[in-house]
DNA sequence: ATAATGAATATTGTATACATAATACAACAT
DNA sequence: ATGTTGTATTATGTATACAATATTCATTAT
């Protein structure tokens, strides 16, 4: 007998994180759209649990920057201000190019092997057309690289900057004209990470998110 | 009559942020230490509260990374590894070279003034020898130099890295021997920033940087 | 018509109650 | 002695009840 119970044994989520995860999908996914209320009854009963682990999960989306909560009027979906997109998008920047220059200093070729899986795999993803299946061959591409630097707070902020991003990204990825500069980044990534090139390797992360920060901020100004 | 009545409407805070920061304060002065349990019927009638505002204020400290909770066994005060301290005090080394740059680019004349006044605010507080004094006059320091990058969330990025870093930085800020190094690094960040000149600042802060980190790594390693 | 007032309603804030899992410890068996 | 089992206790997870505030909307006065 082997002992993989434990797997099963930690199968119990809290409520709280079940309807975090819930709501977290709902928002990046565009359910519920930024201004939205939260309105703790309804979502109570909407998902068949108390208030209790909804509130629970309101102010961890809060933590996340998914929602804002005013003290007796209730919690909304997040919107963002031009101003505090620009403000996010300065420090992904920043801190996306660092995350390559250490996954530069760090990559293993296991890593450098799957990175060009997934390069392949968003190539393939784009002749879908399918965006949902796009922005997630786009994370998954630059998962590795941030899985590459070793550092797991890094990935998880970069994940949460990444989030209040994600919803207003999706515009970019609509216009097929923008496929073919998305391949030519990616390789260019790539390439400067095999060769353990870090200037190279700023240079073109640069210039990766600086596009898409354009793209995004259009979105915003179009919706203000 | 004039209208300020609304900051005494805006004075009501919910239960829950009260709760939130006299936990935060109790860590960051060392009251609640790294492995301590929060246990919510102790803190709710140590609080004179029900368990509901504590339970919120859990949340909330475990995004801020101050504390770590088990499903089904509570939370304690986060306790950090050597290895997970030295992620954190690499992300913050860059986003405060990223900040300095922007600093350099972005601080106002006023701003100048205010950081030199900080700056011998610090030294001053060196002659005292309390030791939170020190402390908090090294943090209005740099305060100012994150507020001159102009990007809100930065500087509360920032600071959230700093809280993390904060409860063990104590040490260094004991040894007089380091007041002379800290007074000379001090001076060095400021007058780069009088010359608005990107690359001095970056190594100056880097330097500065660096060397609390080492400090801060030892006081890990010694408590392991 | 517009603004002001006030009751009715909805919603959040807080406390408490109940259910269930974790822990501590004593009694027992080996 | 050591380990095991069962029970009492403690703590968390969840639901619900109560209190206080905010919102809505009809009514009234201007």
């Amino acid at each position: 007998m082997t002992d993989d119970f434990k797997p099963n044994m930690n199968a119990y989520l809290p409520l709280r994180d079940v309807v975090f995860n819930t709501l977290r999908e709902a928002i990046l996914r565009g359910d519920l759209q930024p201004g939205e209320r939260l309105m703790e009854l309804q979502l109570a009963s909407k998902l068949g649990v108390s208030r209790t682990p909804i509130r629970e999960a309101i102010r961890m989306l809060e933590q996340e920057g998914l929602a804002v909560t005013m003290p007796r009027k209730g919690a909304e979906v997040a919107k963002m201000t031009l101003k505090a997109m620009e403000d996010v998008l300065e420090i992904r920047g920043a801190l996306d190019e660092f995350a390559s220059q250490l996954a530069c200093e760090r990559i293993t070729e296991e890593q450098l092997v799957r990175l060009e899986a997934r390069k392949q795999d968003f190539e393939a993803s784009l002749k879908t057309g399918d965006v949902k299946l796009i922005a997630e061959a786009d994370v998954n591409v630059h998962d590795v690289i941030y899985e590459a630097t070793g550092n797991p707070k890094l990935v998880s902020l970069l994940n949460n900057l990444r989030e209040q991003i994600y919803r207003y990204r999706v515009e970019y990825i609509k216009k097929a004209e923008n496929h073919p500069i998305l391949i030519k980044e990616h390789e260019a990534i790539y390439q400067s990470l095999l060769k353990r090139d870090e200037k190279e390797a700023r240079l073109s992360i640069r210039e990766h998110v600086e596009n898409q920060a354009t793209a995004v901020k259009e979105v915003i100004v179009r919706q203000e």
